[in-house]
DNA sequence: ACAAAAGTGTTACTCCTACACCCATGA
DNA sequence: TCATGGGTGTAGGAGTAACACTTTTGT
């Protein structure tokens, strides 16, 4: 190795060396899960590319050169549905050559979780509804393998750590509580073993208060300590 | 909304429009753990950038516009360590926006495993060379931001799925392998417990072959089984 | 009174942990 | 013969799964 190339290049150098690889694109695309009616529901707009007309496509963005991966996501969930207190995770990047007709785009795949009921969106206009997971059989893109990496990623995360909350009402029965984790998981599960096991979890505080809209005996009502919120890291700084 | 915005774009047409935002580069970056002395360790290069004078960096590029990101990745295995035959997997992406002194770089990290013995690199020129992972302080960019997830995700992995019997060489004894769990999760294991779940899980063959180069009573050698091996996709298809 | 779900405990089984002795080999 | 690790089993504890009856409320 001779004396020339062993010298230290600046980083202003090495970046006139590299404009030829700046024609990649990079996008985020969130995977939104929302809960209602007993079901895993997931937001989907439908796809404006005449490639993929007919098809439904998840809410996804390009990142622009001057905010981060976080940023991007949390603009791209404000722009469509007004809400930026929501808890957003990322899961992995999909860069297949050919899986944006436009071109190179590589997209990094975030999933959050909402309450559908608290937070009306405005789904009238924009093509933006909610479809429930278990009937969506193709979208446009590769955005089917995301939602299923997603789903799948959700699924190995839901026991151990608080986050499906973010798709209940701030106070829930523990009858809610296990329909959704019925529903995220694909399984039934027995009501005393589920009881138990979210009580060792220490995650509940019982409200000392009792359903009241239900046509049975009303059961009690709970929700998340605070200590297990997780918001949007980007609004909680300020 | 009128007639005109719901108009269907062509991929052609969105192109043009998102040209602005092609002025992002990509790159993968590889945290390429080895297995040598008992010690786990990760394969560095002397950054070549002033700005990280002094620092090792992971083995990272720019991703090309006409390869995807496992074929970078591969890539980049290939042309600092001549392997092909290698376990690689993703990680996450990297993307604050000064994570890169030249310039917008946004990088997806994968992890690789490979025996250090088996593999000899040719380490003395182009200043490569592997580090014990738990001596490393400091590294150049982001990157013991991306070493540290990528242990965790090691670790997370090791008991759940076959991996790290890619550090190891064809035959090894229990012995090694427990050294190895035991290098990897920074624990010391029981040995007849750990042989135990290894046993359990099913992952062995029993070679009817002794180790011969010990300075005390040999023990058996085991191999993995065929079906468990995984190794480069991309090879493996052709 | 009936329907619907709330609330609650025990038993059997599985899994995990902690722990100690004799054996085979090389030096 | 000594040093080194190979090889093996068991008992106690923790956690998990299966399972049924009584209670409360609304209709």
């Amino acid at each position: 190795m001779t004396e020339k190339e062993l010298r230290l290049k600046t980083a202003e150098i090495e970046k006139i060396s590299h404009l030829d690889y700046f024609n990649i694109a990079i996008s985020v695309d969130c995977v939104i899960f929302g809960y209602d009616e007993k079901e895993l529901k997931v937001l989907l707009i439908k796809s404006d590319l005449e490639e993929f007309a007919g098809l439904h496509s998840l809410l996804g963005d390009l990142i622009r050169p001057d905010e981060d991966l976080e940023t991007a996501s949390y603009r791209i969930l404000k722009e469509r549905t007004e809400l930026d207190d929501v808890y957003l995770e990322q899961v992995q990047a999909f860069g297949s050559i050919n899986r944006h007709p436009s071109g190179r785009v590589i997209t990094i795949a975030y999933y959050s979780l909402i309450d559908i009921k608290n937070h009306k969106l405005q789904l009238n206009h924009n093509q933006l509804n909610w479809h429930p997971v278990n009937t969506i059989r193709k979208l446009a893109f590769d955005h089917k393998l995301i939602l299923d990496t997603c789903l799948k990623r959700l699924q190995e995360q839901v026991m151990e750590t608080p986050v499906v909350f973010n798709l209940l009402p701030e106070k829930f029965s523990l009858r809610e509580l296990q329909e959704l984790y019925e529903a995220i998981l694909g399984v039934e599960l027995d009501r005393r073993n589920f009881r138990k096991k979210i009580s060792i979890k220490d995650w509940l505080v019982d409200m000392d208060e009792m359903e009241n809209d239900v046509p049975h005996r009303p059961g009690k009502l709970y929700r998340l300590k605070a200590e297990h919120k997780r918001n949007n890291p980007l609004t909680a700084r300020i």
